[in-house]
DNA sequence: AATAAAAACAGTAACGATTATTGATTTTAT
DNA sequence: ATAAAATCAATAATCGTTACTGTTTTTATT
């Protein structure tokens, strides 16, 4: 059942992930990961992330804007999107966890769980449109 | 500035949404709309599905399956997708709009919004599965 | 250390959803 | 009835992502 061997990419693309708090997309992840492995190749990025992904080493992070972020902080938390600039941003916040079986109340199925992400402009883009 | 002029395409894609409440793809909208203007073609499809969407008179969902469903029903309500079988279902919830001032109480930009969806299996799904 | 099977690779082609382009057709204000 | 502007059908192009192929790494076994 496909045992996993480790790879010098994959621990390039982890490693990279951990020093980056913004939510970097696949192909930042490139960019930067081919800085060090100039020969690596788009699609080794994308199978590796799928792969950490699945494992969950990382999380894979859909915000609405047709790109997948991923995030090596795989613990329960939120994130903003700000339609300005396009940042995802760490959220701190209470948990909203109860919003599952409020859902489940009227509910047919089984809940297993829900993705939330907020949206509108975060505090730099705000501060710039005061100025026009 | 782009005056919206009426559309015999246009009203057909509203009016066959309004007939479906299990928030069909641009895809599924083209083979049902197809059927009554055989020469529509799939831009005309997503244009006016995007165009509808941008005045609010119908909804985008992005429910983290690669493809946009749209939702003749505005009204303020969540949905679930099933894992099983994909199906996006619309839910009966008591309201969690609350969840934005939560999540703005430690934010430095200003929130507008949230986008919530749940999953898990549908009752459909639950019930095929007890059976293997 | 040598071997060999399996996993992973680089490079590239293919894919599916969506958007853009273009010249023809509708719509609507005059 | 006219003409400007919006919309169209048809098709090409784009973008993010996945699949393929022959080669290279990894790792368990000798």
């Amino acid at each position: 059942m496909a045992a996993l061997k480790h790879s010098r990419q994959r621990e390039m693309i982890k490693e990279f992930l951990m020093t980056r708090k913004d939510h970097p997309t696949a192909d930042i992840v490139y960019m930067n990961v081919r800085q060090q492995n100039p020969t690596i190749s788009l699609g080794t990025v994308y199978r590796n992330l799928t792969l950490l992904a699945d494992i969950g080493e990382i999380a894979r992070l859909r915000v609405g804007d047709g790109v997948d972020h991923f995030d090596a902080d795989t613990s329960p938390h939120y994130h903003f999107v700000c339609t300005e600039c396009g940042a995802v941003i760490d959220l701190e916040m209470d948990s909203i966890e109860s919003i599952t079986e409020l859902a489940g109340a009227n509910f047919d199925g089984h809940i297993a769980g829900h993705v939330t992400y907020f949206y509108g402009t975060c505090g730099s883009c705000t501060r710039s449109q005061k100025l026009s």
